[in-house]
DNA sequence: AGTTAGCAGTCAAATGAAAAGAGTGCTAAA
DNA sequence: TTTAGCACTCTTTTCATTTGACTGCTAACT
């Protein structure tokens, strides 16, 4: 993945302090209108008490540093990707969150639930119902992990359950079918043997040749062994499941008003590939912003995406991220993900 | 769930031989090309060897009798719901498939599967990628099913998993989480006591009042058995899971580039509400179309639906729609329905 | 030096008139 | 009963014009 620097990082020129008040105000008025900002909508605005010529100028100088862009010689300005960028990194208010939204927020983080993924998907959900954002989301990277036991339970006389049960409290169950009947025995004894050879063990271990591990036992009962092996390598390779919430909510923004737009927007959320690599990336923070080309697909480049790694302490519970406009409403975006992180890890879960 | 009436139910007058020729036409063409047809179109193609005149007076009685619609004064004409639904029931090819549609078709669904779900998932897959219409797919009812076994499986020291087994083979599981530590004893109990109680008994007598049941033993450990029965009753109440394929293919369709028509649609594949209403109407046959206002969601006025009860002998499977636009290639659609259906219950699932 | 008023210049979006094109309905003849 | 022909209707496209919102620049002001 891309590693998107900091403005610092990049050794910008710093800004002075009015050319700052002017793109914050700018960013913040696009965000909220969706509209190219003239400078005298900026005369009103939060303590910039100057005429719309002064701004003007300033706009000129934030257009020539590559902070603003002009859809036309006579329109007003919108923020160029490096100038959201800027926002982001120097000007974000990371504590725009309401008293009703912190209220909200721990109602719904009270709900019991008995899985990790259902936190997650509980946490997107509400993460989408304060921003109105659609949110995507998926369980914790499994590779990680390590099996805390696995449990082998006979349902029927062809069939068992296989329940893997990791460290951080993941659970992955999976059905096995057998051609022929199955005793207590044998169940037992995949169980013994499973677990004596693989507890501890990082859950990739799965992955590779368990040959190695289960060389014996193979040949002690070929015919039991082998589909479990098989079906329990296949669940795991298994791409985890995304959880979509709130894509309805998106199609109101009046950038969707353009087709090829909404049609982007669908085919991004409809491709399971470029999900996952959008959740996937950005290992470096807790939480990471991605703005329009910052983002490594090209499908992505008029979106802004924001990830957040969901953990209590550190335990790894999932990936959640919010897909948007460039014009995202980053302050309450990031805020609401700081505050829930605070608040997970303060309760402890 | 509004019933709907075949034209022949309704005692409508019948067509004419060639007045049946020229709206299937007419039906087809539009089906193809989206676009208004007129009576020069039509001269050329099957078998309708009239002058366009001749073509425009018998659609003037069409029209007459509401099988077609006009855009405007001088244009073409296009179906109307009247019309689609005579098509439906007295005009279409219910054996419209090619030899490398039922090869693509058997090869997909000699894919092993263990659990019925992911049958019904792959089953949608198959007809999303055939018909290219966007398919949502549920799975089985589980309220008529009995059940065959709970197995009860300690999970470290505080957790447990249920599983639910039923006679059509689903499998239900889910955790539960105590706040003290559980005993290996209290588990078999807990395994004892309800196999002996509920097992045989259909899947809803759970949902009910379980006191009735498991009084004595409620006494004897209510710390155990309340958290499980209450564990199982909210699982079993959840939502089922709605599964979507293919969302993206709709947009490519010429309707969809009404942004009023492409938010409608994503607004109904986003609430579940409507989904689940969409899946579970259609008890009197196994394929259920249902045209634009025959809907009973005003949402869904602009859509077509088509409902497949997916079953193998008497069993449910689950449920399978597709939408798509009101212009759905119905041939195509039933006669991929009607031969999974075949080939599922020759095969035996 | 920094700030502001004023004005010319630019471009998008809205408005309106006109022409082109596709199809129908009707009539009269085959 | 079918068909050729023509007038009529309505949409779509095109082009020119106007309107209005901004900016950039210059010159005056603090």
């Amino acid at each position: 993945m891309k590693r998107v620097l900091k403005c610092t990082e990049r050794g910008e020129i710093m800004l002075d302090d009015r050319k700052k008040r002017v793109l914050q105000a700018i960013v913040e008025e696009y965000i909220n209108t969706a509209e190219p900002v003239s400078s005298n909508a900026l005369t009103k605005s939060n303590g910039l008490n100057y005429s719309s010529a002064t701004i003007r100028n300033e706009m000129a100088d934030l257009e020539k540093k590559g902070y603003l862009d002009k859809t036309h010689t006579s329109s007003g300005r919108i923020p160029s990707e490096k100038g959201y960028r800027y926002y982001v990194d120097e000007l974000i208010n990371d504590n725009d969150i309401s008293v009703e939204e912190i209220k909200y927020i721990s109602s719904k983080l009270e709900t019991k639930v008995n899985e990790i993924e259902d936190l997650t998907k509980l946490t997107a959900t509400t993460i989408s119902e304060i921003t109105h954002y659609t949110t995507v989301s998926i369980g914790p990277k499994n590779d990680e992990q390590l099996i805390e036991e696995i449990k082998f339970v006979q349902l029927g006389t062809r069939m068992i359950m296989a329940v893997i049960l990791t460290d951080n409290g993941l659970v992955k169950e999976t059905i096995i079918k057998f051609d022929e009947d199955i005793t207590a025995k044998q169940v037992e004894t995949v169980n013994y043997m499973f677990n004596q050879k693989l507890k501890g063990k990082p859950l990739e271990t799965i992955k590779g040749p368990l040959e190695e591990y289960l060389f014996d036992e193979m040949q002690y009962s070929v015919n039991v062994i082998k589909p479990i092996i098989e079906q329990i390598k296949k669940v795991l390779a298994e791409d985890e499941k995304i959880y979509l919430e709130g894509a309805n909510k998106s199609f109101d923004l009046p950038e969707f008003n353009s087709l090829e737009v909404a049609k982007n927007f669908v085919n991004v959320l409809d491709t399971k590939e470029l999900m996952e690599d959008m959740l996937n990336s950005g290992f470096a923070q807790d939480i990471n912003v991605y703005i329009g080309q910052e983002n490594e697909k090209d499908e992505l480049k008029d979106f802004s995406i924001v990830t957040f790694k969901h953990k209590v302490g550190n335990k790894d519970l999932g990936t959640i991220g919010i897909i948007g406009p460039k014009r995202m409403d980053y302050s309450k975006v990031i805020s609401v993900m700081k505050y829930i992180s605070k608040k997970l890890n303060d309760t402890g879960g």
